[in-house]
This record gives C-alpha cells, sequence and structure tokens, in this order.
DNA sequence: GCAAGTTGTCCTATACGCTATACAGCTAGA
DNA sequence: TCTAGCTGTATAGCGTATAGGACAACTTGC
C-alpha cells in the first residue's frame, strides 16, 4: 500500500496496474510489458514506467529480473485481519493473534457540532474524547476516535480504556445501550492518520461511524473508525433462508479468515 | 470529493484540512487561519495553500470571501444515497428517485484466476463479463464488474442486464442460490474507473465483493463493485435484543437515509 | 555460441511544481 | 473616513519530475 512519493504521472501508472493486478486482470506468474512497452502503451517515458513499477516492486507486488522481464508476484498473506459482521456489530476474528492498543489522546472536550447532535447532547454539554489505534501483532490497522458524554466517561479510569473494549465498559457503568445506527464508507488518510497508521498520506482507508444511543433517544458513543484496508476488512457469510419468492438472507457467524 | 490535479503539498493540505473540516474540529461558520498564515503554519507557500483551498472550494467545503477571509460552509446534502444493509445483501432505498444502469462492457471471458477460483469453475471454463455503472438521477455511483459462469449467463440476454437486477435474473434462470460471502474494504480510483464514475484518479472507493455459491458449492455470481463514497454509503440500524450478559444485535430495516 | 530482448544506469533538455515577492481590490472595524 | 488585513493576481527564479536517448549487464531461446 505504497501509495508513494512520486508524483502524477509515475503515481497514475501505478495505481492503474495496481488495479489490474489486485482484481486479477493480470494473473500472478505472468510477465508484463517491457518498459518501453508500457512506456509507449500510455505515452510516458520509460523512466516513469520505472518509477511506478519502483512503487509495485517495494510493495512486494511484482518481481524484477534482469534481462528477463518483469513477473506479477504471487500474494503471500491475503487478507491477515477480519471482522466478523454477522451480528452487525464489528469485532474481531483474532483466531490466536496478539492485538493491542495504543492510547493517543485522552481528554474532555467541547465536541464538534456534528458529534453533539448525534448524541443529542445540550449546548456546552462535554465529552471525553479518546483516539486510539488497534494493533496486531505489532502491526497498526485501525485508528479510532470515540466521544462519549462526560457523565458517563467519567465511570472508567483511562488505564480502562487501554485494555476493555469501549463497549463492555460503558455496559459496566450502567449505561443502557438500546439501539444503534452505523455507516460505512471510505476516505483518504490525512497526515495524522497516516503517521499512526505507518502509511502513505493519500492512501486508501475504510471508514466506520457508529452512535450508539440508550433507551431515551440519549447518546452513549459516538465511534469515528478509519481501517487499513490491507489489513483489515469487513467480512460475512449469508445464508439463503425462506422460499423462492421471498429471497432472505441470514448471516451466519464468522469463524475464520 | 475532487482529489484533485495539484500534486503533492498541496494534496496535502487539502486532505488536512478536508478531515478537519469533516470532523468538526473546525466548526461551520468559522474563519479560517488566513492564507499567508496558513502558509506560514504548514510550511509551503501562499500558492501552495491556494490551490489546496481551490480544491476544497470546489468541493463546496469553503467559502471565500475577498477581503474577508475563507469560511468553512454549512454542509448541504449530507448523504444522497444509502444501502440498506440490514438483510446483509446491499440494495437500494431509493426514495423514489430516478436509477439508470449503463452497460459498459459485456463479453464472455476467460476468467482471472482469483475469479475463477472463487466461482470453483474447472480450468478453461468461460464466463460471462459484465461491467455496469449506476446511475442516480443521472450522476454516476457504483461501478460493477460481473462474473457469471458462462452456462447461467446464456440464459438472459445483453438487454435485460441493462433493466433486470442480476440476482433475479440468476433466479429467475434456475440456478439455485444457497449461500454468499462478501467483504467490504476501500481501495484507490484507477483511471478508468475515475473516469467512469467522474472522479479524480486516487479519489477513495468503498469496495464490495460477492460471491454467491449455489448448494453444491458451484459458483454463481462474482460481484466486484466500487462506490462513490460521496454518492453512496452501507447504513444499518441496530435494536438490541437479549439480556445484558448476552449482548445482541438485531437489524431493522432502513426506510429513509 | 549467438542474437534478441530484457532490466539497470547514466546523460541532457524540457516542462512543471514550488517559492518568494509585490501589488491591486475588497472588507470590516476603529 | 481611514487603516489593517484579507483574497485575487502576476512575476521571476529554483528545484525536480519527465522526456528521450544511449549503453552495459543479464537472460532466454535458437
Amino acid at each position: 500500500m505504497d501509495a508513494s512519493l512520486e508524483p502524477l504521472k509515475a503515481r497514475r501508472i501505478y495505481l492503474l496496474l495496481r488495479e489490474r493486478i489486485a482484481s486479477g486482470e493480470i494473473s500472478p506468474g505472468t510477465r508484463l510489458a517491457s518498459e518501453p512497452a508500457l512506456a509507449l502503451q500510455h505515452g510516458v517515458s520509460r523512466v516513469t514506467i520505472r518509477r511506478a513499477l519502483d512503487s509495485l516492486a517495494t510493495d512486494g507486488l511484482i518481481d524484477r529480473r534482469v534481462g528477463a522481464g518483469t513477473f506479477v508476484r504471487e500474494p503471500e498473506a491475503p487478507r491477515p485481519i477480519v471482522a466478523d459482521f454477522s451480528n452487525m456489530l464489528t469485532h474481531l476474528v483474532e483466531m490466536g493473534r496478539r492485538t493491542g492498543v495504543r492510547l493517543l489522546a485522552f481528554s474532555y472536550v467541547q465536541p464538534p457540532e456534528a458529534v453533539a447532535q448525534a448524541l443529542a447532547l445540550g449546548s456546552g454539554e462535554r465529552t471525553q474524547r479518546s483516539v486510539r489505534v488497534r494493533l496486531i501483532d505489532g502491526k497498526p490497522f485501525s485508528y479510532l476516535t470515540t466521544h462519549v458524554p462526560e457523565r458517563i466517561g467519567l465511570t472508567y479510569s483511562e488505564a480502562d480504556l487501554a485494555t476493555v473494549p469501549l463497549l463492555t465498559l460503558l455496559e459496566r457503568s450502567g449505561a443502557l445501550v438500546e439501539r444503534a445506527s452505523q455507516a460505512i464508507s471510505a476516505t483518504l488518510a490525512g497526515p495524522d492518520v497516516a503517521e499512526a497508521l505507518g502509511l502513505e498520506i493519500g492512501s486508501p482507508l475504510l471508514s466506520l461511524t457508529r452512535v450508539v444511543l440508550g433507551p431515551d433517544g440519549s447518546g452513549v458513543e459516538h465511534l469515528h473508525a478509519l481501517y487499513r484496508p490491507d489489513r483489515y476488512s469487513f467480512q460475512m457469510e449469508l445464508h439463503r433462508a425462506g422460499e423462492a419468492g421471498e429471497r432472505r438472507w441470514s448471516p451466519v457467524p464468522a469463524k475464520a479468515g
């Protein structure tokens, strides 16, 4: 995922080839067109092609052999982490792997307007804001920003947050959790997120926004999560239920990736 | 979503500011720091700052007033289209809006290795490959690439594909649909997809890959979908079911966006 | 062994992104 | 009204990406 330093034209071609490789349009093991041929095809100079191939090489997507050509490499570990989505709330399928959390920020703040509105807070009401990076096997894969109303946030400590899942903390504190609404989208990595996740600026990210509400409609948690798509994806298995006319699908608890 | 032409430095700053605006760190209506001030803060020239602001302006995120300053604009229409995710298979919540399909490609091909494997095809077995762009109110929002085994694909016509949902065509043809598996991720727009969706190269995209299988494990459909995140997102409402110890969530059919 | 074709490296000239600076026109507040 | 500060615009100079070419080293197939 090296959305690299090389600007403009080289980057275009990098993205183009990367897509073709990822989509399987060029199968692993195949020889790519030669550098002069690619330069001709794309109407750029060979130097530019070489820059694009450099990026693909450092991504580990291709092998370059002097005198022989450039070859698409067999992918090694395809999708390390998978989020179980069967209950519509993501949680990790860990399979014995070591996960960790780094707490980047923890404070009580005046929340952004959008958050205050989603949580149905009174004007001036503050929230506990925390920024966490989750790791698996020592490598970061998600960047989580959460807002919790101050009165609820005070029921647990900074140390709790670094070890216990937030939803558990909330329930333990007596906050009633009634319903949730979440949206999944995509965005680009800004400088700070890129830094925290070990990515280049402008890399693609999976984005999840979740608002958890109590029975009276009061906000309990606002979560904004960003995931590295190469290390994390949402995955779900579905079984078909019901008869032909009625097309329905029901989730199957995922157990592996 | 104008991940623009301006390269490198301007793009960085564009992304940085865009993130701060989107996250609410800079509230709507607020005046941004002046261009010279921003230039100083970020260690770049004012021209570069101006390029970043140009992009934000064409995105409709800011208003620039000569002599007065640059202001964060109130967001207008937040999320036009929403996919109902309650049955775990996306389908549009249309709300009376006009949707359309453009068929970009239709042919029988030797499928990529990854697709052949996912569909459990014999070696050499061909597939019907189609590329479609879906529109809402005349504006493109998704780019769909599907592979269907040749024997099934032959049961409907190119014209059918432009009007009837594919899953319906498959069921009508007698193909038994037993289970499906799908994954959601994110990626960047390559040149062709960017062109088809009216985006700049390198824009972020939501990505969905779905494999539909019959009762005997044979493949029925392989779908690779790319969505413009500014026009489309997956959204779901959840109700809490079960008792405290058992944390379970059940989906609620979404009906609006 | 030989020839054709490949990647790796170096060169020069050009195009372009970026800096730095200056100034005009506009706005808001004193 | 006047002034300080803002955006809009233009200019010149510098560094770097790109184009285009040449050559060496290597691999493969004949």
